[in-house]
DNA sequence: CCGAGTTGTGACATCGTTGTCCAGGACCAC
DNA sequence: GTGGTCCTGGACAACGATGTCACAACTCGG
């Protein structure tokens, strides 16, 4: 297999210093144009690829790397979420790493180690641990952090959220202003904070409407498929819910199809957090509180650029809104 | 900003020389147990964290880096494949750079230059570019590539594909079992490949059943909403289509919504090339003929680290099956 | 208690690149 | 012709790490 050509190979072609082609090579422009020519010609002749991690190393200068870590890169969420983060970084020449944490700790702090050794300047995460702490020396050394989704615990890092607490409020007061009183809710993982949060928003709104909480109408489940379970539980109930709040993507797509196999989709009224693409497409449509995920990434890669860019503020919160969508399943009325 | 701990300070600290630090980093092994626990001291008080990027310029290792460069990350197909290389490659190690090329060719040439020079050890790319010959002197320098949904052009390189006009043109037949005639197609850019070779299949399906092709049935859009815009304007010729064929995802979501929006769900045929997550969702469900995008990832990164591992064998090509799968919205049968 | 073999440790050069610094030629004014 | 400035080019060290090799300090058989 050939050997990569270097510099120095380059500088023997065309009879230069090493020296001189690393000028031309970073357009320093103190060369003569005769020399320059040599060297352009010589450097395409090898096939010279510049090596950036070696460039790095000497000038110390910033890898132009950083990382998306969030918890599925196959949901759609994450997908376009990274989508807005690399458009962003590719206008300022920096490359994107991702990888999904699937909740799971070990994995997170597995990704950081490898990716803080490869030395990127930052990452936008959607933590899957619950202290962040052990990220504080790296932050001292000038990496940089925006957390979505979560604020950072122990670790003082920007972070760009929505008001879980309030949207879930708000989708769960959308279904009992059309008269509902039997609410299920198909949530993450309890384990998970948001999950946690919308929850809280679902029973605040509950009790606003001095409505009891039922603990079997409360489920969690963390694919589309538990979700799809746990809605056929929910409706071979002996006294079902009239309504359901799914919260979290993966929770109202899976409610969605249980309640059109079992032919309730016209019956039984649903709501869900986050958007789902073809959320129009269903019959009826499907009403949804979500925040826009293409706005969380850039703002939060905007952040990242600014503390890159040398931006010492304390750590901003930006808390993002959510916007309900009413398409037709939030607004079927409980029968009789 | 505090610098960061090399292995000097490391060693400084912990009283040994520079190799001992390396040997214990490295888990060589012949270090003595007390000296072993030292080093690990130092190295934990001090927050050292081992420079892989210097590691792999010294020991001219590979960078255990691997990029996949696809049309539009945001893509749900895309995304699911993201989602299927990382996992492989998480398990070997191996991290992963995306970017997407939205059919561009110089962004192809720009985004490869730039992951070259971080010496990454290969790429999975949906190429942008008709010819990528400019490849080969990276491939004979031990760069792997693996192409996915088109096959190489001027580079010796594995390719795994579908087989777009056979596929096309099944799924133009099932329109016609089911009675139709006229029948549209709305596609990508025509100056994709893929676009051009399920064109081709579209028209294969309508000769071999003696319909002639009708120019101002075929369209093209780029977007989900250019879709909508051309199914629209198909709908209202004077002579409208009974089925329409979208031949990719966009397509298919594009004129969903429009037929939904114009009241025509039910009364208009369609069949869409690639799977959606929600397909089944729709009133009628959408019939699809689908690739599994997760099946693409888990063989092209196979493919990839076979290379990586020395596979030298010539070039393969992986044809992968495609799977009709009728929901409703293709068997629609014409208007009397 | 010696010589041979085994271990553990460190000095040094090196990976591919760039920052620093100096040499020397061209040019100008005097 | 001299002295100063400007410009170009190259020698050298360094970034953070590891491969090579040499050399102490052991062990152990005889």
């Amino acid at each position: 297999m050939a050997e990569r050509a270097t510099m120095r190979d380059v500088a023997a072609l065309a009879g230069v210093s090493l020296k001189t082609v690393s000028r031309v090579v970073n357009n320093e422009g103190s060369v003569s144009p005769d020399l320059e020519a040599r060297v352009t010609r010589a450097a395409e002749q090898l096939r010279y690829r510049h090596n950036i991690a070696a460039s790095n190393l000497r000038s110390g200068q910033r890898s132009r790397a950083v990382a998306l870590l969030v918890q599925d890169l196959s949901n759609e969420y994450s997908a376009i979420l990274l989508r807005a983060v690399s458009d962003v970084a590719r206008d300022r020449g920096i490359v994107v790493l991702s990888a999904s944490l699937d909740e799971e700790e070990g994995r997170e702090r597995e990704l950081v180690a490898n990716f803080i050794g490869r030395r990127i300047d930052g990452m936008i995460m959607m933590p899957a641990t619950t202290d962040q702490s052990y990220l504080q020396p790296d932050v001292a050394a000038g990496f940089a952090v925006v957390m979505i989704d979560r604020e950072p615990r122990g670790l003082s890092a920007d972070s760009v959220v929505v008001d879980n607490v309030e949207g879930a409020e708000r989708a769960t007061a959308h279904l009992i202003r059309h008269g509902h009183r039997r609410i299920a809710l198909v949530s993450d993982d309890p384990r998970v904070v948001t999950a946690q949060d919308r929850r809280q928003g679902y029973e605040r709104a509950l009790s606003a409407s001095g409505i009891a909480l039922e603990r079997q109408l409360v489920r969690s489940a963390r694919t589309v498929g538990g979700s799809m379970d746990q809605v056929r539980e929910l409706l071979s109930l002996d006294d079902p819910p009239t309504a359901i709040f799914a919260a979290r993507n993966t929770s109202t797509a899976g409610a969605a199809i249980s309640l059109k196999r079992m032919g309730k989709s016209h019956l039984v009224a649903l709501v869900g957090f986050d958007e789902l693409q073809l959320a129009e497409l269903a019959d009826p449509g499907i009403t949804t509180l979500a925040q826009d995920p293409a706005h969380v990434g850039s703002v939060a890669v905007g952040l990242l650029l600014d503390r890159l860019d040398g931006q010492s503020e304390p750590p901003r919160v930006l808390t993002l809104p959510t916007a309900l969508t009413a398409r037709g399943s939030g607004e079927i009325r409980p029968p009789d």
